[in-house]
DNA sequence: AGCACGCCGACT
DNA sequence: GTCGGCGTGCTC
């Protein structure tokens, strides 16, 4: 007897293990491991990925699973295993691991149904009209009719069934083809056949018999013989055509073509950088390089030229960039220079295009992957390369279960395959940079721009200097010059703000009063659009308040400048510069994205004001004058890395100034000009920020000094909170070395969110074997002993937001 | 997580 | 006496 190991699709502590189900007989020799199966589930049927097939089980009574979901297992050995290394790395469910390796399409739906068994005339008159004839009932009609308990007694009385249902949450999309299904020599008596008012029958058919595809879709058809669909569908009736459902791929890319590139020849710096991955790719050894090279220096067409290399080994290529869709470019030259052989996966495709491309991959039909954080578990199975562009982003550290991070997950996959990594940035992170120094990554550099272009010119403008020379605008008085001279001179400007939105609060001036959110402590976020603060957190919102709440005043002031605000405020100082403004307001529709570049690029602005996301990847020839507004809205946070973030940031930005003929100049404002994050990114000085930063790693005992865990105690009650965390601390303290720091309890940054009192507890250690263990019982302990089913306990290693 | 089972208070 | 509230414990 055959009987396999299930994962259930339940994400608890307590069904996080493995359930034997036999298979059934005919199912055996199909069944897999890395197959999604439904099984039975207490009284419910559920999805289960299955993840062994043994010979017998130590269960006494054992279910059989109920059938296969898939044909092919979705998950191979490799990710199977993988999955594993997830689950203890980032204390997270295995059910969890293997959803996040899977597109959302394969997630299962559930739905609940009631069927009649037999007459309905032994029902309650109530139930029978519910029914009305049919068959089935949903779960969710009859919840809302209120008659879940009278349905009860009828299941009782074995009239009615409740029937569980697994679906898939994604379809795949079917194609209508038509088809010919007559021989030419039947064909002119076919056509002789039609009555002669029929015309449009007859085009098709010419039309097909001409045509020297066999088999074409009813929409293409229909518009090359200019029939209608009831032409096709009496022609098929007749016998003349036939249709057929064919699978199809949604493409995402379908109506845009990409011109072909070839290989460019690589610089000697170039080379020189090359040459170790294409030796680690020649002999298939698996190494990690940190590619640290200038913005504009060429990183680019190194991965594709080691691409190129990987694909000529027959083997297979994913490239992580920050979030694709933000970087159209990037998939110009992919796609370029690759052309189909490459899937793109990134947020901004639909549920059923991310499932399309990732079958494309599944079945080899594509070679290169492009895409944002989770396309590291492209279920590639000879993989020869894999590129982190931008390793510094914090966003390839997911946020929620599993908390991994898609730098140590590619080189764990790397390892399998024994094939290289290549990390690259401008502003590498330190942790990266670090291991670089010691050895455990090889450091290659591209000192130099491309052709030689020196870095732009920086200038940092004191902010307070400005306010005291009676300047109270948000732009000082060189950047405003600056930015009349570029549009006299038809060359365009960025400008950088790090906030969307109009104004960060509102503050009363008279008494203080700032307007916060009652169910966290955040203070809320003003909206122009509709006039209303709002909560970042909880999604709180009201009107703006006419007059103080507290003392009655009505001189409000609003606070903190937003894109929305300085694209008005522009409007007023400089109403002919053609402003195009790119932040998650304006870029949230589908497209947005590119066709504000596009406008950008084909100089239709002369100004392009937005948020980080116009940070990374902008390669245009005429930006000439990059502006920061505001330097300082990141060095604030109450974060060990915002220094580093804010040298990162300010650095790409600058980086987006004279990338090519054009000499760039670049502007920062700032109220904490002295700062040496803001300093050295004025200077483009990496080396030098690196050696500064590391020193305030070390004196705070943080990365990469030190290792990170923290865990987070979350509860409706303040007591109750700041004593388990009190405890949970108390634990692990007895638990570890005395190399290992722990900070806490002590109230989370934002110490309430949604009425829910947080506490945390960060440790920072060494070497500790055992604190995996020490934290998953922690998590055990709190989560089966749930008496208190409020309380929250969440675990996260090596976190990037502490909040 | 969901669902059943089981034990207590408020109704036809 | 029954309906339904939610505390408890299990799911191969």
């Amino acid at each position: 007897m055959q009987v396999a190991s299930v994962i259930v699709d339940v994400a608890a502590m307590q069904t996080d293990r493995a359930f034997d189900y036999t298979i059934p007989e005919k199912w055996t020799g199909m069944i897999q491991p890395g197959m999604r199966v439904v099984v039975p589930f207490g009284p419910r049927k559920i999805q289960g990925f299955v993840t062994e097939l043994k010979s017998g089980s130590n269960v006494k009574k054992l279910k059989s699973l109920v059938e296969p979901m898939d044909l092919v297992p979705v998950l191979n050995s490799e990710l199977l295993e993988l999955a594993d290394w997830l689950t203890e790395t980032t204390l997270c469910f295995k059910i969890s691991a293997y959803q996040a390796m899977l597109p959302a399409a394969m997630k299962a739906k559930y739905e609940k149904i009631f069927r009649l068994r037999g007459e309905e005339e032994l029902l309650n008159e109530e139930i029978a009209a519910f029914f009305n004839k049919r068959a089935e009932l949903t779960w969710d009609e009859a919840a809302k009719a209120g008659v879940l308990s009278s349905l009860r007694q009828e299941i009782k009385a074995d009239r009615i069934e409740l029937i569980y249902k697994v679906k898939s949450r994604g379809q795949k999309k079917n194609i209508r083809m038509i088809g010919l299904s007559l021989s030419p020599e039947e064909l002119s008596a076919g056509l002789d056949s039609l009555p002669a008012n029929a015309q449009k029958q007859k085009d098709v058919l010419n039309y097909l018999a001409r045509s020297e595809t066999s088999l074409l879709s009813a929409k293409e058809l229909m518009d090359r013989a200019g029939a209608g669909s009831s032409t096709l569908k009496s022609l098929i009736e007749k016998g003349f055509l036939f249709e057929r459902q064919q699978e199809m791929y949604r493409d995402p890319y379908e109506d845009r073509e990409f011109e072909q590139t070839q290989p460019l020849p690589l610089t000697d710096q170039q080379q020189g950088a090359i040459a170790p991955v294409l030796g680690a790719i020649e002999e298939n050894r698996h190494e990690t390089f940190l590619l640290y090279g200038v913005t504009g220096s060429g990183k680019t067409e190194i991965y594709l030229q080691s691409i190129q290399r990987v694909l000529e080994k027959d083997k297979e290529a994913i490239v992580l960039v920050p979030e694709i869709s933000l970087t159209p470019q990037m998939v110009h030259r992919f796609k370029g220079r690759f052309g189909d052989d490459v899937a793109v996966l990134h947020s901004g495709l639909s549920i059923g295009e991310k499932y399309d491309e990732w079958r494309k991959i599944q079945r080899k039909e594509v070679k290169v992957v492009v895409g944002a954080r989770s396309a590291v578990f492209a279920p590639f199975e000879n993989l020869g390369i894999i590129i982190i562009d931008e390793e510094h982003e914090t966003s390839y550290k997911q946020e929620e279960n599993p908390r991994y991070h898609a730098r140590e997950t590619a080189i764990k996959r790397a390892d399998f395959y024994h094939c290289p990594v290549i990390l690259g940035s401008a502003t590498p992170s330190l942790e990266s940079f670090a291991r670089a120094q010691k050895g455990v990554y090889q450091l290659l550099t591209l000192p130099k721009r491309m052709n030689n272009q020196q870095l732009p010119d920086v200038e940092i403008i004191d902010m307070r200097e400005e306010l005291r020379s009676g300047n109270r605008s948000m732009f000082s008085h060189a950047l405003f010059d600056k930015l009349t001279d570029r549009l006299e001179k038809g060359e365009q400007t960025v400008l950088f703000l790090n906030r969307r939105g109009h104004s960060s609060f509102i503050m009363c001036r008279d008494c203080g009063y700032v307007a916060g959110c009652p169910h966290c402590d955040i203070s809320l976020t003003y909206h122009r659009q509709s006039h209303r603060m709002k909560c970042h957190y909880c999604g709180f919102e009201e009107l703006v308040p006419s007059k103080c709440p507290e003392c009655n005043s009505e001189h409000i002031r609003y606070f903190g400048t937003g894109t929305q605000k300085v694209e008005d405020e522009l409007g007023k100082l400089l109403p002919h510069a053609k402003v195009v403004r790119m932040d998650v307001d304006t870029t949230s529709r589908k497209g947005a994205h590119e066709k504000l570049l596009r406008q950008f690029e084909e100089g239709k602005a002369d100004i392009l004001l937005g948020t980080q996301m116009i940070a990374k990847g902008l390669d245009f020839p005429n930006i000439t004058l990059v502006g920061v507004l505001s330097a300082d809205t990141m060095l604030h946070i109450p974060d060990f890395r915002s220094s580093e973030k804010t040298f990162q940031l300010l650095t790409q930005v600058s980086g987006r100034a004279g990338r090519h003929h054009l000499q760039g100049e670049v502007v920062i404002q700032t109220y904490t000009p002295e700062h040496y994050s803001i300093q050295l990114a004025g200077k483009q000085d990496y080396d030098q920020f690196y050696n500064q930063e590391m020193m305030m790693r070390k004196l705070g005992n943080y990365p990469p000094f030190y290792y990170l865990a923290l865990v987070t105690v979350s509860h409706e009650d303040v007591m109750t909170a700041s004593g388990v965390t009190e405890k949970i601390t108390q634990y692990i303290q007895s638990r570890v070395s005395n190399q290992a720091i722990i900070l806490g309890p002590v109230a989370s940054p934002i110490p309430r969110i949604n009425d829910r009192y947080r506490y945390q507890c960060l440790i920072k250690y060494k070497r500790e074997p055992k604190l995996h263990e020490i934290l998953k019982t922690v998590m055990e302990h709190y989560t089966k002993q749930q008496k208190d089913k409020n309380l929250q306990v969440a675990v996260d290693v090596n976190p990037f937001i502490m909040m």
